[in-house]
DNA sequence: CTGTTAGCGCCTTCAC
DNA sequence: GTGAAGGCGCTAACAG
């Protein structure tokens, strides 16, 4: 049925030991057995068995990816470049959902971490809080996508979250906005993302001479979608005195907000401009189009991949912290002009 | 270093075959037996090589997904339902993109089974041809995901897309339209979903006495993005007659295509209503809101993963070709009065 | 009900 | 340069 290795050994009239220095390229092999035993594989149609070849290798060259949810789209356009950029390092991911939920995300780490499936995870964590992914002492290695877990154990890839909603922010400011609003998570030790960039966003504030009005800070839940973000405008819009701008959290909440925008008649740019992160696709044709603070993603991706390569490698270096680069993408949301694109704020500094 | 299932055995000092019984929930083990092995499993803090699982029993627990690209809205809603099913029957996903050419398409499917890592594959082709399709003999399980293979040896799992595409054009004729333009991927012999489209389209037209006005049917490329529908929908505008209607292939071309509709002031449904196929998440959040036809992708995910794990468990039915229910959601693109939802009109015949 | 034994298919230290 | 043997960790015959 299945035709081995040993098979071809078989065919070709040599030793099991030939044929695995021939698939590997192993050693100084002469010609004539490498043809003779190319022959017999050609004839065999023989594949190795990766899984025995794992097995006594003692790894897979499968990371394993665990995602609140693929279908988010950040999360779904991270996993595209994560994908594409293992396949070119001949690795393959396995993917799993945490839906954002501490039990999960603990409970995947495990399952996945011994199940010796995977040489090495990637986690996109919203449910572990800092100190718990301190903590950790995973079999094998994990890099920490996108949040940061301050004084952590883990290798972590992302932005920086502060400077960015700062430059966005900034942005709005120079556009002549005073009254600049902002919609981010309601706060969760777990969830630092989002306390960071409400940091950014005031510190742009302070360094204008804005004064932060409490009253323009709108809260969604964790794991906010469109909705929430239309919600939360709404609420913006019921203020005594009602922005003139908005930074959102991220392009899902302001995309909503931009729907609810359009609901009450404001007009984007003209009433209200806004500002998010994420910049995925989906931004470049919303009415009007939605300006965002883009991260490198495939920066991001090929980062995490060495990072974690490097690791799986043995590599011993301390817990390393890689920020990587963004720059805001101007669209119509925030300017008359529409389709501005590409002004680079590039920052790749820690 | 690593705890194998001898040393829980001689820890518990019994045999491995009890280990692996009682890890198994084999046979009638008995308590004291089941205890003994338990604490040692605890204590050692044992957990299974699933690699040396996998080698041994023949199989893996693992199915592999390949799929255009993922950040595909659609794609990445499809792979959250899919692996949120193979979750809830213990398996986990492999993805690889093949950005639907056929090379790739042949290679991941050739490297994937008879890799032994997975044990069927869920395949969404966009290269190969129903013919090559047809002739593949692969050596594991194939399902293959919302294209029809005419006559192919291998299950598929996707909706009637004439009977969509027709229920979708005849809500547009419903709402007193007569010009109904449709905006379709370029004829190409491997991607008959399109086809099938405007074949539905075209038959729609046709119940209702309309005639089908070739100069409404514009051609955008295959795997067309959101820019192509605005591209497209520019040129059907630009006819001498233009249309009152437009029924898209899919939602990311409706998507363009209500980008552009704004950007040349064209009111929508007032002047122009749109109508599409897919029902991603973006379609509640458009200006207007999108009408379109939604096809139960739970169900999808459920019977497709229902389908390969029968087949892995070496059902040897006729290949299957399954129908997916779907219903039309109404929304404000093809009505004045916005957000009215789920006119149901489930499809789930053969 | 439990213990012993033999591989799943591969790679790799040893000898030659 | 090549051949022979052992084991990665597990499960499933086959006894007992």
């Amino acid at each position: 049925m299945t035709v081995r290795l040993r098979d071809v050994a078989a065919r070709a009239g040599v030793s099991p030991r030939s044929v695995s220095n021939v698939i590997n390229g192993f050693h100084y092999v002469s010609p004539g057995m490498r043809a003779k035993v190319q022959a017999a594989i050609d004839e065999l149609d023989y594949q190795p068995n990766l899984l025995a070849r794992s097995l006594r290798k003692g790894h897979t060259g499968t990371v394993g990816l665990l995602l609140p949810q693929i279908s988010v789209p950040y999360f779904a356009e991270l996993a595209h470049h994560l994908v594409e950029q293992a396949s070119e390092l001949g690795l393959t991911v396995l993917v799993d959902e945490t839906t954002g939920e501490r039990k999960r995300e603990l409970h995947l780490l495990e399952v996945m971490s011994r199940s010796r499936y995977v040489d090495g995870i990637l986690l996109s964590a919203l449910g572990l809080s800092s100190a718990e992914l301190t903590q950790l002492q995973p079999r094998i290695p994990v890099v920490l996508l996108g949040e940061r877990a301050t004084g952590s154990t883990l290798d972590h890839v992302g932005i920086n979250n502060i400077a960015a909603a700062r430059d966005a922010t900034q942005h709005l400011i120079e556009t002549g906005r005073t009254r600049i609003a902002a919609i981010v998570e309601r706060p969760h030790p777990c969830a630092p993302t989002s306390r960071l960039r409400l940091k950014g966003y005031q510190a742009a504030l302070s360094a204008a001479g804005l004064d932060a009005d409490p009253q323009l800070v709108a809260r969604v839940r964790l794991q906010p979608r469109r909705q929430d973000g239309a919600t939360a405008m709404g609420r913006l819009l019921s203020r005594p005195r009602p922005p003139d701008a908005v930074f959102c959290f991220n392009d899902l909440v302001a995309i909503g907000a931009l729907a609810e925008l359009h609901h009450q008649g404001v007009q984007v740019p003209e009433d209200i401009s806004v500002v998010s992160v994420d910049d995925i696709e989906e931004c470049r044709f919303t009415i009007p189009t939605l300006s965002s603070i883009a991260p490198d993603k495939t920066h991001l991706a090929r980062s995490a991949l060495q990072l974690l390569t490097s690791r799986v490698e043995g590599a011993d270096h301390p817990p390393r912290d890689i920020r990587i680069p963004y720059h805001l993408v101007t669209r119509a949301s925030t300017d008359a002009r529409p389709d501005v694109t590409a002004v680079v704020t590039s920052n790749a500094g820690a």
